[in-house]
DNA sequence: AGCATTTTGTACCGTTCAGTACAAATCAGA
DNA sequence: TCTGATTTGTACTGAACGGTACAAAATGCT
């Protein structure tokens, strides 16, 4: 646990709260994707000018890879606490159920960060494409290796594939994304979650 | 049916074939996005300079206008084919294999077009990102309704939800493209399918 | 007070963007 | 071989892009 109380240093202070501006930033990214983001828009919704960003984030890109690790240290801690659910369903229905509070939640922009911010893009954003492509792989990982130990401890029944099921899982998650993004609401999503539970075996 | 022989017109013939060059441009938008997909880029991959792609299409926004029909008239010809099934069941285990077909073939680029092109977007490109969101939303009211006919007709037991039907397989359709974009193969995401239908009412 | 250090605001850089002016080229019809 | 109509290639436009130079302002340290 490290505090970060600033501090002193010694040339003139920043006037803006550094964490305050990225989560900003992240909004921005998360609600026009990173190509739509102009620095125009990042420097008024932060609150600051060019040089100040460059200064505190380095560049476009830089900002951005800052915002993916606030993004999932702040929103996605939920996943984390799925996973330690008890059951093989217990898992995957917290899961579900933290997607669709996430993703469908006021006052943060619809939808998905890690799948909207950048799914497809032009050649010079293929390295943030590439680099959430591989987040969103990593937590596909994380719930099989869940139900693969849920199916040793006799939680998941023994004929169960755990890597569809896994595959299955995240197919949704993703799928909610769109809706999400695309204006569903939390009550509609929370009914596709129910029926995606129907598919659970056993 | 109309031909298509290029009446004999008046000026200097075009040197391109409108509709080879509209495919290449489909092409493009599909795997870079709209906002990725540079002028450049599009004129490149269809083999002409801007005045000729301006001449025969209009602006970016309108050629992308045209790549959205062509598309759909192109390639999603299945979902009607999938609608003419006769059961409900067929209905929906037609349409996802469908999906998974055109997601995952080789020659064009992965995912479907209708979610990547414009999923989120800068304030300059709202216009496409909501055509592409209306459209999306045309899928999904069309299978609700074949689901209630479905429910009429005693195919669907009495008890199902055909909006909450339509809407998990619309979500899993839209994961399943976001999974295809990501890489993922058909026969993973043909797995995926067979667990998406043991959801299936009855 | 004076110096070193850091941030801030303005004003700018070169590049790329979407879109176009214009003249040469190629056709149909007279 | 003209004329009118259309396409083609080059070369360009103004605007927006990401990124930065620079001087003024604000701090700690001596």
């Amino acid at each position: 646990m490290t505090k970060k109380v600033s501090i002193p240093a010694k040339g003139r202070p920043r006037e803006f709260d550094r964490e305050q501006a990225l989560g900003q930033a992240l909004k921005v990214f998360w609600s026009k994707g990173y190509e739509g983001a102009s620095l125009t828009d990042l420097t008024a919704a932060m609150g600051i000018n060019r040089p100040s960003l460059y200064a505190a984030f380095g560049d476009k890109e830089s900002l951005f890879r800052a915002a993916v690790d606030r993004y999932e240290a702040e929103r996605l801690s939920f996943i984390q606490r799925a996973l330690d659910q008890p059951t093989a369903l217990a898992v995957v229905e917290s899961m579900l159920q933290g997607v669709v509070r996430l993703q469908t939640r006021p006052g943060t922009p619809a939808g998905c960060f890690m799948v909207q911010a950048a799914l497809v893009t032009g050649d010079g954003a293929k390295g943030v494409c590439e680099e959430l492509r591989s987040r969103r792989s990593a937590g596909e990982v994380a719930l099989r290796k869940r139900l693969q130990r849920a199916k040793k401890e006799g939680d998941l029944s023994s004929d169960a594939n755990p890597a569809d099921l896994a595959r299955y899982v995240s197919t949704v998650i993703r799928g909610l994304a769109v809706q999400a993004a695309s204006g569903a609401t939390s009550a509609e999503l929370r009914r596709v979650v129910q029926l995606t539970l129907r598919a659970w075996p056993g």
